[in-house]
DNA sequence: GAAAAATAGGGGTATATACACATATTTTAA
DNA sequence: TTAAAATATGTGTATATACCCCTATTTTTC
């Protein structure tokens, strides 16, 4: 008896298109990006940008190296990141002491953007909560973690 | 005594870093988008591909329409991403009955790739099971799940 | 102290993502 | 049956993402 290959594939292709941890997290991320965009956009900002402004506001005036590290992003992506902030006025970037070194800070405007963002976030925030309670949120938070610590350390 | 506002923003600003679904969701998505890029580096194709592959191989000759509900995502960013696999000859598209309609199929040689891509796929997804273990796995599955069908159903 | 190595950053290129708007086609309504 | 509404798609624009390679600066080594 000889078995039909093409429906062995397809079998395998339904099998990792429901397991497959890459797929179902772009498409989370996707989805919670534009629920959270739409949040915010009577602010103008995006939700990449309130996460940039946060992260400038928590490590105050700091280097694009340094940022890149705490948000886990390759700098050339942070530093394109930044760019639509600058432009907005809402940060400012500044050689360092050493020359070889951006440094990022967030001007009065970016902090009031921020104030009016965080906000907003805070709605978006206790919607989500609602739905999955704060257990499950901590829960979805321990596994994402792992998932970036599994991704980093190798 | 006042308060000084500053010390409280601050407060408020490491608890958003510390607790934002879409932050943490995003970063997640980056890093394990990483780590089956580089695994699937030898193939050509990257991790967003693979799924594409993937569920046109599930769905057979499928519009873009449809597959853009299957997958969540925006029908121009689908269009879009199925450019590069179109370009590698992977994959046909060919208007459907319904001349407003394009219909999307795999070529031979697009399923060939993704029977070399499956067998990467298959390491990469072994060596997360091996660390999060299959009910970690599950739990990670089920969580963003929610998350994606609380945004979508509101 | 000068050459070599390491470090921080940016630009080129390609993919990924989505919204707003325009176009072509089909379906529905009058 | 023709005009209007609905539908499927593509284009323009802007952001998000990362790799590779180059430049400028600092640190290390000899």
């Amino acid at each position: 008896m000889t078995q039909k290959p093409k429906a062995l594939d397809h079998t395998e292709a339904v099998k990792m298109g429901k397991s497959c941890v890459c797929f179902i997290t772009r498409k989370a991320a996707r989805c919670i990006t534009q629920f959270y965009d739409e949040m915010l956009r009577p602010t103008g900002i995006r939700s990449t940008q309130l996460t940039l402004l946060t992260t400038i506001k928590i490590l105050g005036p700091v280097s694009v190296k340094r940022m890149a590290e705490v948000v886990v992003m390759d700098r050339s992506t942070l530093a394109r990141n930044l760019k639509p902030l600058d432009r907005q006025g809402l940060i400012r970037i500044e050689p360092g002491e050493d020359l070889r070194e951006r440094i990022v800070s967030l001007t009065p405007p970016g902090l009031e953007k921020w104030k009016e963002a965080y906000s907003i976030w805070g709605q978006a925030q206790t919607q989500i909560k609602d739905r999955l309670g704060q257990e499950g949120l901590d829960t979805l938070f321990a596994n994402l973690s792992e998932l970036v610590s599994l991704t980093r350390n190798r």
